[in-house]
DNA sequence: TTGTATGCGTTATCAC
DNA sequence: GTGATAACGCATACAA
């Protein structure tokens, strides 16, 4: 391996004027510039970052921890966070936990042995051990997406998840529904909650009775939504409308209705949140609401980044962005609704 | 920052005996182990990677440099590369593309500088120079997905384009298709000019003209795909089926025939090269050929930490993965041909 | 404008 | 069983 040491004897000076030549620094003769460049390009020299990285304790690497990288979500926020990451030349590491907490208090012991600088942190649980661990260390952290209950005064960046459940059930009790189920994620994590109270609190609005058996605790992916939606789907009386917490359940409940010979949405209207790009779903039909999943990203990490330039604000940041209801053919007015009030006519 | 030494001092030992005591090497009396264990816990101390990653140049990560981040193929191939490289404690770091040439440079030179042990390269253009400049210095390289042209000798792993674009067309040709339009990538993509073979020898083998103006160079996403599919579509005679390169050409190309009222498969039939996980899609209808992509990315991974362990073969490995064919409900024979049986029956 | 010495945190080596 | 020392590659502080 060339080290800067073999650039220097070849060029005849000394291993510092070589450094100040890589990095711009300090006085150089042009002519001293030129044999060392030429000793360089000769023996294909590449600097070795991790020396001054081990000497200076920065390694200009970013960490994001997310819980599932084949949801397009979560890769869009990844984009997101490295895009800003690029433009202060940070790194990211991309580490995936399966929302396994397990997993992902592995990554954080290795990001901490490698003195990542920075760690942007979807929690896989309500624990705040990680966080406490990374705080002890001097590692820079934002949390992402969700709510940790045992830790305040830390970054975050998180999408207004009450608001959009709100939104979206406060769609269909505007259409007549009056029988809806809400498919959520685990009782644990902050998300699921919230979209389960903002749901709760449309339909308390909409005077309309808050039942618990209504409410399907689950995971965010699509076999515990096709479970959760078969069950609800065979609740008495029957909903006429589902809300599903992220898009993987989405799907897992489309998979569910179509086994079930039911028809969106003329049998069964159904919502979700999180919007899958044109791209990847060419003829989007559900009604959802998009979270800016890019903006997430790219916000946490600059928030990162000015934490670690030092010139963040004094306090600590709470982000939360608005969602985006975006209105497609998945809904419709409830069956019984409109029996109902054709019969009351009569 | 807690150190060796930190820990050394409060527990009245050596550096190197809580080196033994942390990597379990040597003899430490269970008495100096407990002092020592107590001290590492009372102060909070994480090791430092940098230490011995610039000691022994040996950083244990390995990278991922993939071209498109939001494609699921991609995601699911870098499951496969995390899985392996998990097992062997090494971490992945992901690098994305977009197609482009000059980000991937810019990895490279990122990824050297870094000393990363060893990387998976999905090549961005047919340009042999970024191989070369890793050659040069000593990282392991394998060639994901993509043949370099100019490079000999170099372990790769890939699947196999020209048969699964050869299975897709002649299960076009059997349904009586004659005027079949492929909708591939870029020309200087070997996986493009394979699937383009492919085609093209199913074509022949069925006694049909090759006509080059079937043929549709472009880009793998949603919106190339899409132009070229409504370029296709205004071919005289119009194309009776499509066979797209790719999942996201042939989402544009779906957009293109809804948008030019067209019917699947009454109107045109599609086919494609790669699935969508079903939590992406839950209601596939796509006839496609579907590519290993997790394989892809543990063996890739397999072979290369085999090398970094010394124990790879002697000779360079070149693996080429089978395809799988899965029958949808996006192709059925053309209606021309239905007409054409009919009057010539007459 | 250029050069010398030093230290970052860790572990292999060798000594005791 | 335990400890002292040197070395990895680089850039800062300081000297010339």
């Amino acid at each position: 391996m060339t080290t800067i040491r073999d650039v220097a004897e070849k060029a005849g000076v000394a291993t510092m004027t070589v450094s100040r030549v890589i990095n711009d620094s300090g006085y150089v003769s042009e002519e001293t510039r030129a044999k060392v460049e030429a000793a360089i390009l000769e023996l294909g020299y590449v600097p070795n970052m991790l020396g001054p990285s081990l000497r200076f304790n920065q390694t200009k690497t970013l960490a994001l921890i997310i819980t599932d990288i084949t949801n397009p979500f979560w890769t869009t926020v990844a984009r997101g966070a490295e895009d800003a990451a690029r433009e202060e030349q940070y790194n990211v590491i991309l580490c995936n936990t399966d929302e396994s907490a397990e997993k992902q208090d592995q990554y954080v012991d290795m990001l901490l042995k490698r003195r990542t600088d920075g760690i942007l942190l979807v929690p896989a649980s309500d624990s705040p051990e990680a966080v406490k661990l990374m705080r002890s260390q001097d590692v820079a952290v934002v949390i992402l997406d969700r709510r940790l209950s045992d830790v305040d005064s830390i970054d975050s960046v998180r999408s207004d998840s009450f608001g959009g459940a709100y939104t979206l059930a406060r769609h269909l009790t505007d259409l007549g529904h009056e029988h809806i189920a809400i498919l959520s994620g685990p009782r644990n994590i902050s998300t699921s909650v919230e979209r389960v109270e903002g749901f709760t609190q449309a339909m308390l609005d909409a005077g309309l009775p808050h039942n618990l058996e209504r409410v399907f605790w689950g995971e965010y992916n699509e076999s515990i939504g096709f479970d959760s939606a078969w069950r609800a789907l065979r609740q008495e009386p029957r909903p006429t409308a589902l809300l599903a917490a992220n898009n993987f359940i989405a799907n897992g409940a489309l998979r569910a209705l179509a086994q079930a010979g039911l028809t969106v949405p003329a049998d069964v209207s159904i919502v979700s949140f999180d919007d899958f790009p044109e791209n990847i779903n060419p003829s989007p039909f559900l009604t959802v609401v998009a979270q800016p999943a890019y903006e997430m990203g790219y916000r946490a990490a600059q928030l990162l980044l000015a934490r670690l330039a030092g010139n963040g604000s004094e306090d600590f940041q709470e982000i939360i962005l608005p969602t985006t209801l975006v209105m497609r053919k998945s809904t419709a007015p409830p069956k019984s609704a409109g029996v109902w009030t054709a019969s009351s006519v009569l």
